[in-house]
RNA sequence: CGGGGCGUAGCUCAGCUUGGCUAGAGCGCCUGCUUGGGGAGCAGGAAGUCGUCGGUUCAAAUCCGGCCGCCCCGACCA
């Protein structure tokens, strides 16, 4: 049968939208369970997970956190403690009411022994990480306290798309306490850095750091930090954020302790996380239309090994050749860690097995038939580059140049992102200018909205009212006021009030 | 929660308007042969209580009603 031009259909151009479900799709990475909003992490998505995790894990750690485990179930009063919080979240809680099933009439089951005080399912542990600390210390010694929590959270969310947006998501949490609020305002950025740092070094997707606006903070926090990447549809995507939480959730909590001095004060504290989003930040990043393309250093492979066998005599020859060629390999190193292979001996057509890594986004590729036996080569394909080049390569110079090769492939993904998201970032200096950067072409109704817009550096006066009429006329928010870029004042670009510095708008995921 | 659409094989869907043989196709799956540096060809095969409950009828995938579920567009959101 006839193949499209590309193994993914529709192309990113054709249907941004539907294409990041196939890629999803192809690469085995989820898929929609039984249970509305919720997905099955399948083995290849779930081990790009866990290459988030290693990698978090060991900066948290290196930077003086410990994990622990709190609690999924929070008493309802428990949320009702700080104001703010209570209005950002009580709308998506799943809550927990009965403890016991019972057979009905009907020999259906029924929920039987209602809680004298409902449970919600955690959307975020704040207050029940609160309410421990707060037994927790006593003194200004017992400060600071530096903890994280992988997890699963539930946010009800009414529209869910895969790793994007899911009513269940996996995520880690950090929640510290401080004695001073400088040092609680240090932690907030030291994480926001860690995140920015992971982002950029190891998903090699390109980020901003900044602060968000009011309108955009997270509920109950005093600031919310954030880095933000751009899309390959131009979309901001907010992939980490860090939150500095003033006295708020210490008051709520009462985490106090005893200073030198003698005085109760109320802790400082933050909070931080990423979440399984991450994984879809990385396809939307770098996929393209053939499928997956992982960056090198989360890849759950390196290398895939493909033996060509088509005459059965060859069979113990190329075996034997790939298996050696496959224990080489993973003497090698590359980030620090042994190089991961995979030699793919299944039962299949080769031309199948290919692309189904090439779909998968494993970012080298190797075919070893006879002819490359006796050569004493390899045939090799990249993921960063078009299928059909791949190049004859002598094994033990393949062998050898392996981990740069990767480094060049994980650099390269990074330029190719940064440099698609400065060509779609820029300065917009007037209202008119702002509205047609941000107004897609007109297509057929039934059409997908064609990629457009980007992220337009702007001045904005600060007023919530006007960022929150620029969301409904043209679905675009602050996505954050970032850290670089100058300091010169302006107008702002809405109501031309004084703005003291641009801020970046886009439209979001 | 508002507006629209859809539930038929593992997947994508046709059939329904105008009720009537044993409910179909493509892909996938299994077997065999032919192929063989790229997602193959031929032949054969397994696989569906037509979402569910009820109604109309000699007869329901098809008509009517309730319920359940899913998708898309809004509102909300990491």
């Amino acid at each position: 049968m006839a193949q499209p031009a590309t193994a993914i259909t529709p192309t990113r151009s054709e249907n941004y939208a539907e294409w990041y479900q196939q890629v999803v799709r192809a690469a085995d990475l989820a898929e929609n369970s039984p249970v509305r909003g919720c997905m099955v992490i399948k083995p290849w998505g779930y081990a790009i997970w866990e290459g988030v995790q290693r990698v978090l894990d060991g900066m948290f750690k290196d930077t003086g956190h410990k994990n622990a485990y709190f609690p999924l179930f929070i008493p309802v009063s428990f949320l009702e403690k700080e104001a703010a919080h209570v209005d950002g979240f009580a709308k998506e809680c799943a809550v927990v009411t009965h403890h016991r099933l019972q057979a009905g009439p009907d020999g259906k089951l029924v929920p039987a022994g209602e809680l004298e005080e409902p449970l919600v399912v955690r959307p975020t542990s704040e207050t029940i990480i609160g309410a421990t600390y707060a037994k927790w210390v006593q003194s200004y010694r017992d400060l600071p306290l530096l903890i994280n929590q992988w997890a699963n959270v539930v946010r009800w969310e009414m529209r869910t798309r895969l790793f994007l947006r899911t009513a269940e998501f996996l995520w880690q949490e950090g929640h510290t306490a401080h004695a001073t609020k400088e040092e609680a305002v240090e932690e907030t950025m030291k994480m926001l850095g860690v995140y920015a740092a992971f982002a950029e070094g190891w998903m090699a997707m390109p980020v901003i750091q900044g602060r968000k606006t009011d309108g955009e903070r997270f509920p109950g926090a005093v600031d919310t930090y954030c880095i933000e990447a751009m899309m390959q549809d131009r979309k901001a995507l907010q992939a980490g954020t860090s939150h500095f939480l003033g006295q708020n959730f210490a008051k709520a909590s009462e985490i106090q302790v005893l200073d030198a001095a003698g005085a109760r004060q109320f802790a400082w504290t933050t909070s931080w996380g990423v979440s399984t989003r991450l994984v879809g930040a990385m396809i939307m990043t770098h996929a393209d239309d053939d499928g997956l393309v992982l960056p090198p250093r989360l890849a759950p492979a390196h290398v895939v090994i493909i033996p060509v066998i088509h005459k059965p005599e060859d069979a113990d020859a190329i075996t034997k050749y790939t298996q050696e060629l496959a224990r080489a390999l993973k003497q090698q190193s590359f980030d620090g860690r042994p190089v991961q292979v995979e030699l793919d001996t299944r039962d299949m057509r080769g031309g199948d097995k290919a692309w189904n890594w090439i779909k998968k986004g494993v970012p080298v590729r190797v075919e070893v038939g006879p002819r490359d036996m006796a050569q004493d080569s390899v045939f090799m394909a990249r993921r960063d580059r078009a299928h059909k080049e791949k190049v004859a390569v002598k094994r033990e110079a393949f062998v050898a140049g392996i981990a740069a090769l990767l480094q060049e492939i994980q650099d390269g993904l990074f330029a190719r992102a940064a440099a698609l998201a400065k060509e779609h970032t820029r300065r917009v200096d007037s209202k008119e200018e702002f509205e047609r950067f941000f107004t897609a072409p007109k297509v057929a109704e039934n059409e997908p909205t064609p990629i457009h817009g980007g992220f337009a550096l702007a001045h904005f006066c600060g007023d919530p009212a006007v960022e929150a009429s620029v969301k409904e006329t043209l679905g675009v928010t602050v996505r954050c006021i970032p850290f670089d870029g100058d300091n010169e004042p302006g107008k702002c670009v809405i109501t031309g009030l004084p703005s003291k510095k641009r801020v970046i708008w886009a439209k979001s995921y």
